[in-house]
DNA sequence: TCTGGGGTCCTAGGACCC
DNA sequence: TCTGGGGTCCTAGGACCC
């Protein structure tokens, strides 16, 4: 039986949002009708394009550039702060919307939605007017528009969904493969980037339609397991299904791009503090413990390097993230000057609570409850209440973003 | 005042074991 | 004392997504 999937995405959706807030709040200017975008702070070096308006991309304005650039290109580019709590209310709003329809729905990010209708079709009903009727709610209702992609798997909906916008309803069946798509250059294709795009080209692959042609047995021999995806997806197969039961995070991590390159090792010690202690929160949020504590950095001139380390046994106190990306720091530092900062954590366990209490006069779970009881009080009175005194300073140093909750 | 931050998945090479 | 091969785990780096 055919699936019946449908990719719902938000238009601009950092700025259609923040547009709404602020007419919510008694401005008159709709900043969707104007060249602006939602981007980071310069100042703190923070400053990326990470949303834009239909006038703004009018100029060439790209998602993911400097802000500095982009102004090149819109001398009048007007700029805003965006608000992640608020993205996150106007995403958990369509998604309430949208499980009239269906409860299989997978939340691909905090504006996309895939949604698995096959078993929520009448006999009589049609997907395509279902797209439509959601696209139409969703504007009345919440007062942002979507483009929404109708298709038989998640691949060609999602293709579906980024053909003309905004405010559109695509399908993209089989037999449509080769006149929508299949015209389209490789660089539109999902899963084919910024290092894949050239490599194509070289090998005279131009469209999505040269790539499907090509031997699958070739792509694999030059690409490996990315070069099955490339021409499968070029052909428009895709099996996987719509993940609608929230799984557990694989990997828990923060970082920071620091206002100034540091080199001095005892402040990129107080930054690794903050950052554990927000990592080990959000560990514990979720009930989890890390395997592998990783230290990342980025050197002044934009050169990653990144140092791992398996623990004896799984954590999530602070204390021991922190001792460990100090370690681990400490052999990658060699006063470089560093830009950015980061502690990720992986091979993440459920936390059980009967371990817990076997082993209950050990140190770690004389920490352990300790930083559950500061988790408790963080989450009822919020991130900021509770924060060591070394950390308050480097947050004043480095200004991190007031912004914790997901 | 040039270049964010959160993820997932894959690969290659080395250590180690049988 | 001239050197296989398979498997697993770990590490560093990289591609890609929104």
């Amino acid at each position: 039986m055919e699936r019946q999937i449908l990719h719902v995405d938000v238009n601009n959706a950092f700025l259609s949002w923040t547009a709404i807030d602020r007419l919510a709040s008694g401005e008159t200017l709709d900043i969707r009708t104007i060249p602006a975008v939602i981007g980071g702070d310069e100042a703190s070096r923070h400053g990326v394009v990470l949303a834009k308006s239909m006038k703004a991309k009018e100029f060439g304005v790209k998602t993911g550039e400097p802000i500095y650039q982009a102004r090149k290109k819109c001398p009048n580019l007007q700029v805003f702060q965006g608000d992640y709590a608020s993205y996150q209310k106007h995403s958990n709003d369509l998604y309430q919307l949208l499980l009239e329809y269906t409860d299989q729905i997978e939340r691909f990010s905090v504006d996309e939605c895939f949604m698995d209708m096959t078993l929520f079709l009448h006999p009589n009903e049609k997907l395509i007017d279902k797209a439509y009727e959601i696209n139409k709610r969703v504007k009345e209702e919440l007062g942002f528009t979507v483009n929404i992609g109708v298709a038989n798997n998640k691949l060609l909906a999602k293709m579906a969904s980024d053909f003309k916008k905004p405010d559109r309803v695509h399908t993209l069946y089989p037999e449509e493969i080769k006149t929508k798509m299949w015209i389209l250059p490789i660089s539109e294709l999902f899963m084919v980037g910024r290092k894949s795009i050239p490599k194509l080209a070289q090998m005279g692959i131009k469209t999505i339609e040269d790539l499907a042609s090509q031997d699958e047995k070739m792509l694999i021999k030059r690409f490996g397991k990315h070069g099955k995806l490339m021409w499968e997806y070029a052909n428009g197969i895709d099996q996987s299904p719509v993940v609608y039961e929230p799984e557990q995070p694989k990997c828990i991590g923060n970082s920071i791009t620091l206002p100034e390159d540091i080199y001095n090792i005892n402040r990129l010690n107080e930054v690794l503090l903050a950052l554990s202690e927000q990592v080990a929160f959000r560990l514990r949020k979720h009930a989890l413990k890390a395997n592998v504590v990783s230290v990342q950095i980025k050197t002044k001139d934009f050169i990653s390097y990144s140092h791992q380390k398996t623990l004896a046994s799984p954590t999530n106190i602070t204390k021991e993230i922190y001792e460990t990306s100090k370690e681990l720091l400490s052999n990658l530092h060699q006063n470089r000057g560093i830009r950015l900062i980061g502690i990720q954590t992986s091979k993440l366990v459920e936390n059980e609570q009967m371990q817990l209490s076997i082993f209950d006069n050990t140190t770690n779970t004389k920490q352990e409850k300790i930083e559950n009881v500061v988790n408790d009080l963080k989450k009822k009175y919020g991130y900021e209440v509770i924060t060591r005194a070394g950390e308050m300073k480097v947050k004043n140093m480095i200004n991190i973003r007031e912004e914790k909750k997901e």
